[in-house]
DNA sequence: ACAATAATGTGAGATATCTCATATTTTATA
DNA sequence: TATAAAATATGAGATATCTCACATTATTGT
């Protein structure tokens, strides 16, 4: 972790308006934060010191069980908050946020802007609308994976992370998010192979049968 | 559903004070209405035009897949809004939520106030922090339902729910809620009374080793 | 009070998914 | 560049969970 220094978060500044979201200046409370990839935004069980705003970047919400099994609970992607759930106090302790990519962060003290943003109808009604949003896409995600078997989901990601005609995603990640083991999903993913849906290439997988993949992934979904 | 008179009304309007919650006053755009058991606050796929606070009774949010499986999102009790999400504009069309008991709601008239409510700082904060800890809570849910066998995740279930040393909750719902089939619910059950977990009385079961309950619940969280 | 509906209960077989062990390849790092 | 660490890959056996079929018992509506 990078704190920029002036003239670097110029730019960012001018390039990511984020004063709209505010109904008082924010400019005067925001540092710009420059995160390596795979470095830790926040360690679990931690209490967060400043509210983030990623403009650049990619990263990992999970949550570590128990019995050490890990539940990729979401993948962030720029632009989004975080942080935004212990800013209103509503965790005791954080969830882990790991960067997948080098990313860009506005940071704002909490224990400077808390009251303010607390008060102010303009961000307010942006966090009501984000935390929304996100809570309508964690439950279909969630409750999708317990209603449907692996082939669906995965026929449905696969679609919707490949690019072009191509899917290239760490499996790793993939097994936390979907909520499978490493095995099964090497499984299915063979046999998706087999079936002619994808063909091994380099090190990942061509779409070689893409209708089929929509159909099964429209089993899902309205 | 049946609209309260103003006599009847008034009652449930002194003994459950929601003005607190927003700066303007809200009392002249409520309504109370009362749902019998079993009846429908939302059907899914809708477009609801309250914004409701639920005063007395219990309701179930559920959404209903493609494929005729039913997952019982939350169980919704008192005192609680709901239809925020749909108030918020973030959701094209609603969850199911259906009453367990006959239940009382305060009815906001979207159309009304949406305008005022959208920009008043006391309702948006409550409802952020409403937003937040909803998100949380069916996090852990979903997280924990992945994570852990059947048998971790019901006793945890029966300790919360069981009344004394009596659970008796409706299998139907349970599994739902737990995201496993009914099958295999009853199957686990009969697991916990051969085991001595349990005993079958009357048409609920005794709790007969709540130490061995707890061991397992206590896999589950920190 | 009776019929319809919902809830409970159980068996048997299928399968989706997991665990663990282990080998290879790729990527990161000193 | 050597070495460690991470990611990929696959087999074999176990199990958690599902589907379907069917019978019984409550509950509800008329």
């Amino acid at each position: 972790m990078r704190k920029l220094s002036l003239e670097e978060t110029k730019p960012y500044i001018e390039q990511y308006p984020i004063s709209q979201y505010f109904s008082f200046d924010i400019n005067p409370f925001i540092q710009v934060y420059e995160f390596d990839k795979g470095e830790y935004i926040f360690h679990e069980h931690s209490f967060p010191d400043y509210l983030y705003y990623m403009i650049e970047g990619k990263a990992k919400l999970y949550v570590t069980h128990k019995n050490g099994k890990i539940s990729l609970i979401d993948f962030i992607t720029s632009p989004t908050f975080m942080g935004e759930m212990e800013l209103l106090n509503a965790e005791r302790y954080s969830k882990g946020i790991q960067t997948v990519t080098t990313s860009i962060c506005f940071a704002i003290s909490i224990r400077e802007v808390k009251e303010k943003l607390l008060a102010d109808p303009v961000f307010l009604k942006l966090l009501c609308l984000f935390l929304s949003q996100k809570t309508m896409d964690m439950t279909a995600k969630y409750t999708q994976n317990q209603a449907y078997p692996l082939e669906n989901r995965l026929a449905s990601f696969i679609l919707l992370s490949s690019d072009k005609q191509f899917y290239k995603e760490k499996h790793t990640e993939v097994c936390e998010y979907l909520g499978v083991s490493y095995r099964h999903l090497l499984f299915v993913l063979a046999q998706f192979c087999e079936e002619g849906y994808l063909t091994k290439k380099d090190r990942g997988y061509v779409l070689t049968n893409r209708q089929v993949l929509e159909k099964l992934a429209s089993e899902i979904t309205y």
